[in-house]
DNA sequence: GTGGTCTAGACCACT
DNA sequence: GTGGTCTAGACCACG
């Protein structure tokens, strides 16, 4: 279910934050749902633990997660819109990054293709592989 | 010309390249001009030489400029079309991008109206006084 | 393993930079192993942190290694198909050398048996004290 | 008769020295001849008369030249074997490149090869337009 | 004046 | 512990 790239600059509490928060957002992970343990994670992704409390801390604060001292970590009942509204705020980076695409020659209808490929993608399944911006974190 | 967001998460020198680069892709800036010199540069935004030699020296590595010692720094011939490359694969990330933003609910007109108005800007004014994203995450 | 001659011209960081690569190249660093960390060289090596990171960042930066902050640096999977590549471009420089040679009056069959010298040495033993040219000019 | 690169990463009073040094051993200037004037030499080179006027110091320096007030800088009487004595000293530098090709997986037949050729460019033609190594300076 | 290298020492994020 | 960024200040070679 998980899939981190130890190589990559993105750092893995990051990737893990994100890959998350897209099994929320497309229902994959519901409100309610126990996560796996800090301690299972950490030996499924051969990860140190600290890296994946990091992660988890990171969600509990934002409000995603709900840590509960001895029983473990649930997805919180208002993860899905929280999420939403954060977001959103891609949409300042989607503004910087098309701008950029311009500048770079990347014709207009190019740039809408992709779009629309991308809505494609999410009707047709919910989930795939794709595991986040490779941006260096 | 430059404006630096000190307290960023986006390291000073990239800063710096991000919007050099932005400059020579929207003809500000063309091939054979010279830069700033390093100390001059450090001067008009307070930031220390070293930081700015970085910036530079990166962008010499890419090919972008041409550092001559004892002379000082220019514009490379072929900067724009390097650029250009580069920049396509920023195609990459707004796939990533759009996907989260869909996700997250944002409707496909509005995600398009976005591209639309960001294609807007370039034709209309040439540069402007954005600056890229100041978050790296 | 290392040695570096402070007096040179050719800057510190190149030394490193050169060395390593031979190390790879003679099969002394194969790809996955990690290198010392840059702490660790700078104290080796009696040479400041900055120093060792702008090799290595170098080295990074071509593809030969892989720094992961963090975890640290490490011999990247196509480390000697690139260096071979790189150095394959040293021929242009061997062609000027011996030109010069040639118009200094040394004799072609002492210059033939230079260059088989320097076979013998590579067939013999992988690696030997040989550490580069000391001087720039 | 001269050509100078001022993008190149070798300093352009190394370039002049270089080049004075292979028209000497190729017998195209000799010893006696009369060379052109610091501001001569800068005029028709487009360079600071600084950079000049470092490349003969250096060349008087070495015994090459002999500069003589108010009348101008005249090519040594020893200077060949002067120069060929330091040119033997490039054996040094043959000997780590070709350590390097080898490891780079140059085969021996092929760098015999370029040795060969290098030689037969010699027999046939005095000089040509190569202008040295275009190493980092 | 220019760019380039180096040191010393600090701080940060990540594991 | 790791790598990465930044500052302050020095020195060098080049033009």
């Amino acid at each position: 279910m998980f899939s981190i790239d130890i190589m990559s600059r993105q750092p893995i509490y990051e990737q893990i934050i994100e890959q998350l928060e897209r099994y929320i957002l497309s229902d994959l992970l519901k409100p309610g749902d126990q996560l796996p343990s800090v301690r299972e994670m950490s030996v499924r992704l051969s990860i140190n633990p600290n890296t994946i409390q990091k992660a988890y801390s990171e969600l509990d604060h934002r409000g995603i997660l709900c840590s509960v001292p001895g029983r473990g970590c649930f997805i919180s009942e208002n993860a899905v819109p929280i999420l939403s509204e954060m977001r959103r705020k891609d949409i300042e980076k989607l503004e910087d990054l098309v701008y950029n695409l311009a500048l770079a020659g990347v014709e207009k209808e190019k740039t809408i293709s992709i779009v629309e490929k991308a809505y494609e993608n999410i009707r047709g399944q919910s989930t795939n592989g794709k595991d986040g911006n490779h941006d260096k974190g």
